[in-house]
RNA sequence: CGGGGUGUAGCGCAGUUUGGUAGCGCACGUGGUUUGGGUCCAUGGGGCCGGGAGUUCGAGUCUCUCCACCCCGACCA
């Protein structure tokens, strides 16, 4: 490509409105251009880095013996009436009618589609294993999108979906996805971790994250170094190992605290710590009232909460329903007379002695409270911090930050079941089949590789995904032996399939460097004075490292340099 | 959905307090200058000041309203 042809600019100033390094330097480098909120027009510099990822992409799936397939993109209000979808999707799917009123969305992801075409495909155990995935555009219409490409309304998707005789099977080729995600994200350059997550909407019998550690991102993820135990913050399990403190009973007083209803105004006018306090708050779970009771500098954990209670529809309770058990917004604790409310507390509470709760009654608390004064049940409720230990090993935990590249579930039959599909197995029974699926985002994978792989100046790709291997600077255009020597570079390396950016364009030098830097083409060659020796100067763009050679040996250099990026 | 903020040239911003001819930097055009790290000088083009309604002799500026975008939160009592 020739860069004088090319539909690339490169801006200096910084853009507005962006808040990670990785976005700043998309926009910088030209790559994508914001429409509105969550949607991007995708520049050509940023479509042939798309391309690359997508390469790497099908190679991998092909080493796990997956088929590529394009669904639809619409699909069928009743299809998804049928997995249950419609509704556990919502409002996050774009919908829309036909010209005879039938009610569509814009696939969110397929495991319908995936699970008919299994359904139509597969007869016996002879057809197992299947697999299947595709590449292609996907919508959702996020509460907010954020943080650019990363949370995008509409975004590109690789989605693969395994079917299976038996768990065991299932099981097996969830490992072998495993290991090729991981290996496809170590092609890429990136440093991921499989971390243990949450299903979700999705559903199924367990699933992992791969997360790319950096800046990027907005998942929270706990690790152990000591036995590489890795999961989303939400998941993490805190043990039960606090005694139960019941040395004392009945010291507690009441303290007027008027317009005290967050903890924050407490802790200045009792002149207290957070952590001397209990939080106590009201939920509506499934219809139910339960009082939540935690160390006041910690958050309840509702995934934990949705886990222990089998419930997913979790809501705070309304400032009626907590009238209703006897208590006062802004004033609850486990003290007193409360009517038809569980009291759950998190472990940790056994261990405080003389701690701060709600009294019940508006503008008062009370305080020296024990552990003995009320009842309830215990359970483990709250986030894990970097002070917790690894629920393995025992050891020492690690909290970062996670751009959450990829997941992959194993489903069992939760779509299986609903469509009915089945196979004959040896002995001519039908049976239900075991369904997986994986998914990888692909434009934040390549946030995640800007996010890893820059430095102050700009990009510093690795050569698996940068378009152009080698820059070719012509530093003076008018000198005609550069540029003759420059064109002759252009062809032959491009000849031996080394893709090649020709800057021809007629500006300085310097512009050429500084843009060199920046759209992180792993290898410069600049044609400049060291032609009066028959040689141009080699740049390695990530290291630094610089050397000249003669001209006819580029191709030799380049090559021995590529296979080090 | 609630709160806060911002909409002025392709991009980044000033001007709004106190109403009086639309500004700056980058980018772009032209002429010159410079030529291995985003040269410098001169000059030029480009605006429904987010939309609508109002107040006023006069509105980018004041009032009302709608819209878009950004940030925070989504009941952490």
């Amino acid at each position: 490509m020739r860069f004088s042809k090319f539909l690339l600019k490169t801006q200096k100033e910084q853009p507005a409105d962006v808040d990670s390094t990785a976005m700043s330097y998309m926009v910088r480098s030209g790559m994508i251009k914001k429409q509105s909120a969550g949607l991007f027009h995708y520049m050509p510099y940023f479509n042939m880095i798309m391309r690359r990822v997508e390469y790497n992409l099908r190679r991998a799936m092909e080493e796990a013996d997956c088929n590529e397939v394009k669904f639809p993109l619409l699909v069928s209000k009743e299809i998804l009436d049928k997995s249950g979808r419609w509704t556990a999707f919502g409002k996050e799917m774009f919908k829309l009618f036909d010209r005879n009123n039938a009610e569509y969305a814009i696939s969110p992801t397929n495991e319908e589609y995936a699970t008919l075409i299994a359904g139509s495909y597969i007869r016996s155990y002879n057809d197992l294993p299947f697999s299947i995935y595709q590449i292609q555009k996907k919508y959702r219409d996020e509460i907010r999108p954020r943080d650019g490409v990363v949370r995008a309304r509409e975004f590109t998707m690789k989605d693969a979906y395994s079917f299976h005789a038996d768990v065991p099977d299932l099981e097996r080729y969830y490992k072998i996805m495993g290991d090729v995600y991981t290996k496809f994200f170590t092609k890429l350059g990136i440093k991921t971790v499989p971390v243990i997550a949450d299903g979700g909407a999705m559903g199924g019998l367990y699933c992992h994250e791969y997360m790319a550690i950096g800046d990027e991102g907005e998942a929270e993820i706990a690790f152990c170094d000591h036995c590489h135990y890795g999961a989303n913050l939400e998941t993490v399990e805190i043990k039960d190992t606090y005694k139960e403190d019941m040395r004392f009973k009945g010291r507690y007083k009441e303290v007027i605290t008027p317009d005290t209803k967050r903890i924050v105004d407490l802790v200045k006018m009792l002149q207290r710590e957070p952590k001397d306090f209990v939080k106590s708050m009201v939920y509506n779970i499934g219809g139910k009232l339960y009082m939540i009771l935690v160390r006041g500098d910690r958050e309840v954990n509702e995934t934990k909460l949705a886990k222990l209670l089998k419930c997913s529809e979790i809501e705070l309770a309304t400032e009626k329903e907590i009238k209703s058990i006897g208590s006062v917004m802004g004033y609850v604790g486990p003290l007193g007379d409360l009517k038809n409310v569980r009291v759950i507390a998190d472990y940790e509470i056994k261990a405080m002695t003389n701690f701060i709760v709600g009294a019940n009654k508006q503008n008062v608390h009370y305080i020296d409270v024990n552990n003995a004064d009320f009842k309830c049940e215990w359970a483990d409720l709250r986030f894990a911090t970097d002070e917790d230990v690894c629920p393995v090993c025992g050891g020492k935990l690690k909290i970062a930050k996670g751009n959450e590249l990829g997941h992959i579930f194993a489903l069992g039959t939760r779509y299986t079941d609903k469509f009915k599909t089945t196979y004959v197995d040896s002995t001519g029974e039908e049976q239900i089949l075991q369904m997986g699926c994986y998914g990888i985002g692909l434009e934040r994978t390549v946030a995640s590789i800007i996010d890893q792989h820059h430095d102050e100046k700009g990009l510093c790709l690795p050569a698996s995904v940068a378009p152009f291997l080698v820059d070719v600077i012509i530093i003076d255009n008018k000198k005609q032996n550069q540029v003759d020597v420059a064109e002759k570079l252009y062809v032959t390396l491009e000849d031996k399939g080394i893709p090649v950016l020709l800057d021809d364009r007629d500006v300085r030098a310097g512009a050429k460097f500084n843009d060199f830097e920046l759209i992180g083409v792993p290898i410069r060659v600049t044609v400049g004075r060291s032609l009066e020796n028959g040689e141009v100067e080699i740049e390695v763009r990530k290291t630094g490292e610089k050397l000249t050679t003669k001209v006819d040996d580029v191709y030799k250099v380049v090559n021995k340099l590529a296979k080090s990026l």
